[in-house]
DNA sequence: GACGAATCCCTAACAGTGTTATGCTATATT
DNA sequence: AATATAGCATAACACTGTTAGGGATTCGTC
């Protein structure tokens, strides 16, 4: 991604950037803002159920889709990718943070039914989002193989994520099953199949990479 | 971090960079290595107690002290960062996963005494890295504010990855609360404070960002 | 409708980047 | 001692973000 690419294949010149956006990382912050709108409207196209522990692990399942399909994107909207020059600012990080506040109600419900253990609602949903992003953030790297593989890795960890809130461990396995198959019917079955928008993560993320990419 | 600015510094030319490490990409990728070194020869210093839930947090903790101490060497070491078109082999892959062998035995011995659940120590493990590495990522990119800052989330996050994993809470919270006290004998009181090394990440890290930065 | 103003965009250039080709200079080898 | 080789400097190439200056187009207003 750079300037005369984004002019060349506009059929524009490297101006255009400049009159729009002020800089490339202006251009990139843009993105980075649209990005956790997309975030937050993924989490509000859930349909709460009357379970919060399974709610709770949907919000993760969510992010975990929004992620790869948006896979650069992503990780510049957490800081992970320098890109171009771009540096996140604490306005930009409020934005991010903002998403956490469907993740909160749900960690809220999960201790009012007794799911989980008395606590605050915030810190949980914090270890919620800690250990998810940590998940998300290395299956994205690719460090994550057989036999501990990301998808083995993820249902696991919802598990166990219930667990050290509180839940039982047949509480959370049912919950956790039960996410699973509203993720599905969530975004398979559903007229909107997908989270990747228009392409505005440039067709990277999951493909393979062959070794002389790397040197 | 430029050619030309290593050059500088160093006296030399740019033509250095290129017969000692054959790219920029080259000279990023030997750092790597040399910080994954770094972090394994961390782990070799712990003295294994004969508390493996403490033994466990106290990994986590060095992880975190590794990741501040070299913000910007860790950034790329986890493919966060692209670093002058450095991209992640997947030999530099196996690298960082070797850093996970003291955790997996660690986790063995949590189970083999009955303080976890019986379940893959692998997969265990890998529970106690993805979270440890969200919340080390979440913090270094400054997403942990006050009231959930980055001290109070990985602390009470320690004791809830040891729920998850079947410990209870009585013993959870006295391994972890002493494996802050062995952390802080183990690089305050001895005469290698330090993870750092010598600068090798230009001294970035934990400094404030002035909002001007940003843009 | 006509004029002024603002906006938008192009071309050209500057300073910076990684990288390569060429040649020189020391050092090491035989 | 003669040669081979390794290491480094200079200069250049292709690329990057960014800025300055000059046209063209559109908009608002009289």
């Amino acid at each position: 991604m750079s300037s005369r690419r984004i002019a060349k294949e506009a059929g524009t010149s490297t101006m255009v950037v400049y009159t729009h956006f002020g800089s490339m990382s202006g251009l990139v912050r843009e993105m980075v803002h649209e990005g956790f709108g997309r975030l937050a409207s993924a989490f509000d196209r859930i349909n709460w159920s009357g379970d919060p522990v399974m709610d709770l692990a949907l919000t993760g399942r969510v992010y975990r889709r929004m992620a790869n399909e948006n896979a650069h994107l992503f990780s510049v909207m957490f800081g992970d990718r320098a890109l171009r020059g771009f540096e996140l600012s604490e306005e930009d990080r409020q934005y991010g943070r903002f998403n956490l506040v469907p993740v909160v109600e749900c960690a809220a419900r999960c201790i009012a039914e007794g799911r989980f253990r008395p606590a605050d609602e915030y810190l949980v949903a914090h270890h919620m989002w800690l250990a998810t992003h940590g998940a998300v953030t290395l299956e994205l790297h690719g460090y994550l193989v057989e036999p501990c593989d990301a998808d083995r890795c993820f249902e696991s960890q919802l598990v166990t994520l219930m667990l050290g809130a509180g839940d039982t461990v047949e509480a959370a396995t049912e919950s956790v099953r039960a996410s699973a198959e509203a993720f599905a019917r969530m975004f398979v079955a559903s007229g909107r199949p997908s989270l990747a928008g228009d392409g505005l993560d440039g067709g990277g993320g999951r493909r393979e990479r062959t070794p002389s990419e790397s040197r």
